[in-house]
DNA sequence: CGGATTTGACCGGCGC
DNA sequence: GCGCCGGTCAAATCCG
């Protein structure tokens, strides 16, 4: 099992010594200025805002105020390691600690009990196969944002397939996994406990297919802006990166995404920087050091 | 009636 | 070895 997780988890790594949990946790502080101190710098930081904004929002209205370009809200995009969760500094310990594991465990139910014939023994064969099979953890690409709605529309169709209670927390971490055939995507989402206006959704994987058809939407084109340029990310993520994004901005306006490099005025989270621990270094270097994950 | 959701049970990993 | 925990399954239930 530990050398499976070696195996699985590689990390990119230039930044990685400056990228823990807790460099993440630093992310969602409650204290930190990101969600309420936010105040666009220029015309293009409005826009780049209300991308993310607009496509988490897309179908829900409640939400909608909440997204007021004005102070409340922001989304931070990154992708995780395997080992790392979007979480609040004090949501921290054990629940991070297992949220580590979760790579391994992805598939050992399948063969859970029905029992139809006592198949103990091929059960077990199969679950140890595909147990090897899927051991490789998708990549996962997580963000915040603030919403009264829990599961955000994103273009594809979810099928629920479970709700957990979080520890410490009171609200629910519900998972959801891509309705579409052969696509393994998964997507968990829960409500931070220490901003509850808060919905914390992690993506895991990538879409072997396009959206739906039915559920694009015709909007406009947006713009993302990471904060960091996409040439910094490993030639071999890219790829990823671009392609999750663009899920992301088809879902919300079947439209186009751009990415903006590193550190140009239309930063999403300007403010961040100040509340990262000097030895974190900028923001843009922890964000690629979070994102990608080395395949073996 | 078919598909989606709910929900209790189960599994395996990890820490003690 | 035991208990906790996150993640998943799948039967029951809900809903259009």
């Amino acid at each position: 099992m530990s050398h499976e997780d070696q195996r699985e988890v590689y990390y990119h790594n230039p930044f990685h010594d400056a990228a823990s949990d807790q460099t993440l946790s630093s992310f969602f502080a409650p204290d930190s200025t990101i969600t309420d101190d936010y105040s666009p710098p220029n015309h293009q930081g409005f826009h780049d805002y209300m991308g993310l904004a607009h496509f988490l929002n897309d179908y829900n209205t409640p939400a909608a105020a909440t997204f007021g370009y004005s102070s409340s809200s922001s989304q931070l995009p990154f992708v995780l390691e395997d080992d790392q969760k979007p979480v609040t500094p004090n949501s921290s310990s054990a629940d991070d600690e297992h949220e580590l594991q979760e790579g391994k465990k992805e598939n050992h139910h399948q063969l859970k009990d029905v029992p139809e014939n006592g198949g103990d023994s091929s059960k077990k064969v199969n679950k140890q196969k595909k147990k090897d099979e899927k051991k490789k953890r998708e990549p996962r690409f997580a963000f915040m944002t603030k919403s009264d709605v829990d599961h955000l529309e994103d273009g594809y169709r979810w099928r629920k397939y479970g709700q957990k209670a979080v520890k410490n927390s009171p609200y629910p971490r519900s998972y959801y996994r891509c309705t579409s055939q052969k696509c393994t995507v998964k997507k968990r989402v829960e409500r931070s406990h220490e901003d509850p206006s808060t919905v914390i959704t992690t993506y895991e994987g990538q879409h072997n297919h396009h959206l739906p058809p039915t559920l694009r939407s015709s909007g406009g084109n947006i713009n993302i802006n990471l904060n960091m340029n996409i040439n910094d990310v490993p030639s071999c993520f890219q790829h990823d990166v671009h392609h999750q994004f663009n899920n992301i901005n088809n879902a919300a306006h079947g439209g186009f995404y751009n990415f903006n490099g590193g550190g140009g005025g239309g930063s999403i989270y300007p403010q961040i920087h100040q509340n990262i621990p000097a030895d974190y270094g900028l923001l843009q270097d922890m964000v690629p050091s979070m994102t990608f994950k080395q395949e073996p």
